[in-house]
DNA sequence: GCCAACGTTGGC
DNA sequence: GCCAACGTTGGC
């Protein structure tokens, strides 16, 4: 099993929004080269993956999700009246991916980005290191650790 | 293929 | 709102 993490802007769709869920929800709207790469090539069903609040007040890792669906080809980039209608997607090869992602659990305390700058088990997550990817790999250490500190307080 | 200009992400 | 760190576009 391998281990994510998914920025997603919790005005957007948050933490609470995929608990609220009845099914899975459709990670859609990633328009990024790196990020898309990882989804249509190495994201497989049953990965964990961690849920980033990023662009808000409290920037932190505020739960856990799994892949219910691994990588296929983003229906919308064809549908020309939607808002991630892409006019150079050709339905031969598409050029983004999405995935299925469900709830798994909440933290009770989110796990804020300044805390995981402080662990040194974490400095070198390419959340620290790399900036702007919304979907990126986690190791299982990484994973295990901000799951201890989500679960405590 | 280079690179300048522009656009976006995302923390603060 | 500012700005650094990218990514993308397009002329040459």
């Amino acid at each position: 099993m391998n281990y994510w993490l998914l920025k997603t802007e919790p005005e957007e769709f948050s933490i609470d929004d995929l608990q609220n869920k009845a099914g899975a929800e459709i990670w859609e709207g990633i328009r990024n080269y790196q990020a898309r790469n990882i989804i249509r090539d190495q994201i497989e069903l049953n990965d964990r993956v961690l849920i980033y609040h990023s662009s808000c007040k409290n920037v932190g890792v505020a739960g856990v999700g799994e892949i219910s669906k691994a990588g296929y080809p983003c229906p919308y980039q064809f549908e020309k009246s939607h808002k991630y209608f892409d006019p150079k997607a050709e339905s031969g090869s598409p050029r983004w991916y999405v995935m299925d992602v469900k709830f798994v659990e909440k933290f009770s305390s989110l796990v804020s980005l300044k805390q995981i700058k402080q662990e040194s088990i974490l400095k070198d997550m390419v959340l620290v290191k790399q900036g702007r990817l919304s979907v990126q790999p986690v190791t299982k250490d990484e994973f295990e650790k901000i799951c201890s500190l989500g679960r405590s307080d």
